[in-house]
DNA sequence: CGCTAGATGAGA
DNA sequence: CTCATCTAGCGA
């Protein structure tokens, strides 16, 4: 998905960071704690939306992926502006493209993403969709998940490399 | 720049 | 009680 466009109304956006949650044996899925979220996945086909509230502040953006026993959840966390900026500068109060949508709470709140969009279908509807582009040379790097407190370990945050838009910078090792 | 505190609501 | 976050406020 990294790459992608994410098309949102009269918004868009470079999908340049992304986090992947296993359905089955990952501790930090919802799915791990929560019969809901389990049901979500039951009843769904991989596209929907599994759109959550979290902190008492943030919405949170997933889609749902599937693959038998590699069926997901994956977290959209950053975005590279691309249309509609100065409504998404309007909605997050800040002038900063590099802020705008730098993060899984911002680029809710950039395109105005809550619960009434949670479980719609993101492969059929223009107005909501991820859009495929010409990318010949697109690096992805993978790294420990970040913002969890298990399962620390599995290195399923994707980010597009070197991108000043991703949500907390990735180490780069010294050189 | 880095660090910390605290808001705030839903699921279990 | 926890939580896949963000920002203001503070100090260096």
């Amino acid at each position: 998905m990294v790459g992608t466009e994410l098309v949102w109304e009269k918004c868009a956006g470079l999908v340049v960071e992304t986090e992947a949650y296993l359905v089955e044996g990952d501790e930090a899925c919802h799915t791990f704690k929560r019969p809901s979220a389990r049901a979500f996945v039951e009843r769904n086909k991989p596209g929907a939306a599994y759109v959550y509230f979290t902190y008492g502040a943030h919405w949170m953006l997933n889609v749902l992926v599937k693959g038998g026993p590699r069926d997901g959840i994956i977290l959209i966390r950053a975005l590279e502006p691309r249309r509609g900026i100065d409504l998404m500068r309007k909605r997050r109060g800040l002038e900063d493209v590099r802020r705008l949508c730098s993060g899984p709470g911002k680029l809710t709140q950039a395109l105005a993403i809550t619960k009434r969009h949670h479980e719609i279908d993101l492969c059929s509807d223009p107005a909501h969709c991820f859009r495929a582009r010409p990318n010949d040379n697109l690096e992805v790097v993978a790294d420990p998940r970040i913002g969890i407190s298990c399962a620390k370990d599995f290195p399923w945050r994707f980010s597009l490399r070197d991108s000043p838009f991703v949500s907390v910078p990735v180490k780069r090792p010294r050189r």
